[in-house]
DNA sequence: GATGAATGAGACTTCATTCAT
DNA sequence: CATGAATGAAGTCTCATTCAT
């Protein structure tokens, strides 16, 4: 996936941007990565195709840069939900774990799938890996000043599973419909499930 | 999906379906789904387009009829799997879900992962949902017999969580290298994962 | 430039591909490189682009075939006109090489210069110099029966020199217009250059 | 092709047209005639394209300015050179015709290249007519000098001849390579060649 | 039934040119 | 006058699907 083509200098040429990425989302939701044509998402934009590839080299850096954008937004809120149970006890910090993987499925589930759909078909899986690069250590971190109480030997191992555990689960849960997800009794399973997994024997 | 256009009559239709479907997997595995075009999986089972759109009618069902066979396959597995198991305690039956989950990979990773990278593309999921319906109720039936050992107050739901959590897990690690997925660790950890989640507290 | 995608096996194809290639020296004759768009090339054809690309894999092994074709039956020309003056003395061999030269150009001057203006945007040159691989040992070869009254010392450098110098004489000489071309004084002059230049001072 | 827009009035603005100009001859022996986009030579020139069209009404005029003085410079160096060897012998004149022909391909060959190519995609020919409006005359004019030891009947039709043969026979040894032009072998048939059409039996 | 040539809508992308700032 | 963002027609090429043979 090649870079953006220009940086916008103007604030015209800013918003342009901003109207074309936010196309790019609404319309990769609405309509999955196929049907997602340059032509259609400038249109949506309010904008020519040719501005659009003014600032996207091709449709892959267009989507690429919503992908980027979409995991910075879930990075940012993975670092917001865990620094807030820094020191809380490990039920606790499971479901706010929990909660945060919900909430980043709440905003805009199908935005989130096509985006996750979006991945593989993206020349490299370099924006998820940073993503994991990202929370992994962050979930890492709590375990090691919870060391004491933890089972898994190799902390980062344990992130990543958990990351690579949560995630789908929720996915998988949100598809089955909204109200399944928010039962408190998915919640409490999957609350078991990381408690269950982290605490010694 | 629509349907396949008619049920192969003769022994001679039985082995072009089989063909077309055998190549269908090949080209799948080896280019995506979008590469995999209609002409070329024609070519590589040796049949004209014109007598592939006589078995199916349009390129969805084509992937439909794989998709169709690769979950018929891993249901297969899964019930040898788990038989050989059914009596056995909650460690040993967990580390033989594991064990087929990750032989599910192991046979043809790549066409494993095109043919879950298909499945969202297809109109429905039909498919993936008939799987989990076949495979939750196997795993719910022997968590039955040991309710005594068992956590998680409803059944259906843990066996649920399970396969949503192993299969992305297995999957996951498979992308990071073969290697990976071999290893001890990874295997402990997942193995942990299951007893966890599912033995009392 | 690629080669042909695919062998016309049946008759229909072989109608086909004769049919593009002889729309595409229409088009490129009257319109030139630039505007002979593919789209146009099949309609004028009579046939979708679908199938043009069915036989070329780009415009430049369109272009690239009717070039192969064009110097073909500059080959076969000048192959004939040669082969009529093998023991003639220099004078009516000189006569009859810009007569064939000439001869090229009237067939159909523009779309004679439509493919030498094409030759240089093609990748390669190959076509051209498979023509002067061609034209200049057949040159040379006459001249080596005439050794002994010529001047040049390499024979082989005297002939390409000639095929470089009457080629565009004559091609300049058209676009004045059709009478100069014809008009004795310039043949003259022009069988004055040859003979001048291949006979000793 | 439409002139100018208008005539650079201050310094500054010739400054202007000076620097488009070059950056379109950088743009063009680069990139040839497609490639070199309006954008490009704005940006090469250090200018905006809006700049770009306030003097240039379209590309074709743009192209045609540079044209336009690559063949004033050529027309400056054939003045020169031919001065130089007025009353000199047919011989030594004839050596200095080829020479100044080489130089005027060894200066910049690639620009050169591309401006003859550019002739024929620009409407008219004019430009190109009128070097040799300019040049032939100057021939004639040195051979109406030496008319007692020349065979030519019409030194215009001879002067034209010369010119439309040495320029396409320099210019394909130079696309033969750098060394091959300069070789004594080709120099010595070059001059053979015009001192064989000049002179009387 | 089989074949494979033919179709053509539509996808991506470029670039000469305009015009608001 | 200069800027450069914006435009959009038009070009190249793909591929699911049809149909004459």
């Amino acid at each position: 996936m090649e870079r953006p083509r220009k940086r916008p200098r103007q604030a015209r040429s800013r918003a342009t941007v901003e109207a074309i990425v936010e196309a790019t989302a609404r319309v990769l939701a609405q309509h999955g990565y196929e049907k997602a044509t340059t032509n259609r998402v400038a249109k949506v934009a309010g904008v020519s195709v040719g501005s659009l590839y003014q600032y996207f080299p091709n449709k892959e850096a267009l989507i690429g840069a919503l992908v980027d954008r979409h995991f910075e937004r879930m990075r940012a809120l993975f670092a917001e939900r865990l620094a807030a149970v820094a020191d809380a006890p490990v039920p606790v910090a499971a479901r706010a774990l929990i909660d945060a993987v919900m909430e980043g499925h709440r905003r805009n589930p199908q935005l989130h799938q096509a985006v996750l759909e979006s991945v593989p078909r993206l020349g490299v899986q370099a924006q998820r890996d940073a993503f994991d690069a990202f929370a992994v250590p962050l979930i890492a971190g709590y375990m090691a000043r919870r060391r004491a109480d933890l089972r898994p030997p190799d902390l980062e191992l344990a992130a990543w599973v958990l990351m690579r555990t949560l995630q789908p689960l929720v996915h998988a849960a949100v598809l089955r419909g909204p109200a399944f997800v928010e039962d408190t009794a998915f919640v409490d399973e999957a609350t078991a499930l990381v408690v269950g997994y982290l605490s010694r024997g």
